[in-house]
DNA sequence: CATTGACTTGGACGATCGTTCAAGTCTTCA
DNA sequence: TGAAGACTTGAACGATCGTCCAAGTCAATG
């Protein structure tokens, strides 16, 4: 990395090298100087492109949220209209889960994030945005899923999105716990059972 | 309180001011020296109580256990054979998410302690012990659902509690961001629904 | 080329943290 | 009742934290 940076590009790569740090060692270990020495850069640097350590927090949160729709990779579908809509929903939420396993500290950073939006005043929306973008992102794949089929969905969109959603979010914090990918893959299956019962 | 209490009084004693605290401020403010104050007493006795300020963590954590099962209330059982598992799964979800809404500190700390726990070694079979009694508990609940309505599980009764878990950590997360208690409902009453498929 | 301003450094500061410990106070039991 | 031991206190210590700032370095502009 060349020296004497844009502010633009030092904020990138100091938000990269917090998020390296919180996904390794979780939130509350991101510190300035841990920041400043893993993106190998002067311990007032940090403070000279973020006012505040909650300044730089919140940077990481955003960036995490505009992740969350730039990996979001709606997949090879390929399904076709004789598939039938379970096999399809199965389809969708097991690529979805392969970057869920993909990514464990990525995961888990983002429940530590949820949480400490709802404690710090700072980061109040951080939390309402995640839950925005995933649903949103949820309500494509739904609705490229019944496309593919050929169905169409009996209840509102959102209304679904907001199922799977609480589906995934359960299923996630689970594994990360016990890392029983089957049982989590079987239980998603359960929910894309009760899907196709919302599709004519 | 007394004065001069025997260890193991004291211990509870700064068990329960440190829940206070985790609850009121997130369990990242939890510090030996406010418990100490919230507690009344002097810096010095906390780590006399306790060998570490982890121990402290750990006891607190191994507590919310505790009390999950302690405060786990059945409820009056109002169903007769003839109101349907459908309607008794909907009656049991609701009386389970007022207790929920009625402790959102205490919901949201057992996140946090979740999270903290898959980070820091200490406290590694923390998380694992929280699924394992909530499994139960879940468990329990549907058997005696069940049984009320006069039907049986047509699945293993611990992969139905671990789809009804599942459901409820999402739900339960989703309300604390967004406070919607309705869709909270209406997502639990259609995982009722899924449920209501999976007996005869 | 010289100068201006953006970028960078590293030390200093006060605050807060967890832990330790010598000393004091109270309860218990022989 | 008096000695022993359990309980309590508050100060002290070193570590780490976020923030600040004076000084230095580099890139861009006139």
């Amino acid at each position: 990395m060349r020296a004497y940076l844009p502010i633009a590009d030092r904020r990138r790569q100091l938000i990269e090298a917090g998020l390296t740090i919180a996904e390794r060692d979780g939130v509350s270990n991101v510190t300035v100087r841990r920041v400043a020495s893993e993106a190998g850069v002067s311990l007032g640097l940090v403070s000279y492109c973020f006012g505040s350590k909650e300044e730089l927090i919140l940077a990481m949160a955003t960036q995490i949220v505009q992740e969350l729709v730039e990996h979001s990779d709606p997949g090879p579908h390929t399904g076709s209209a004789e598939e039938g809509i379970d096999l399809v929903l199965r389809g969708a939420l097991a690529r979805m889960w392969e970057q869920v396993e993909r990514t464990p500290g990525r995961q888990l950073l983002t429940y530590e994030i949820t949480t400490r939006s709802l404690r710090e005043p700072g980061l109040s929306d951080v939390a309402k945005r995640q839950y925005d973008v995933t649903l949103e992102l949820a309500a494509d794949a739904l609705a490229q899923a019944a496309q593919t089929a050929g169905v169409t969905w009996t209840r509102d969109l959102d209304q679904v999105a907001g199922l799977v959603v609480m589906a995934i979010d359960g299923a996630t914090l689970r594994w990360l716990v016990d890392h029983d990918s089957e049982a989590a893959l079987a239980r998603l299956g359960d929910i894309a059972d009760l899907l196709t019962t919302m599709t004519v």
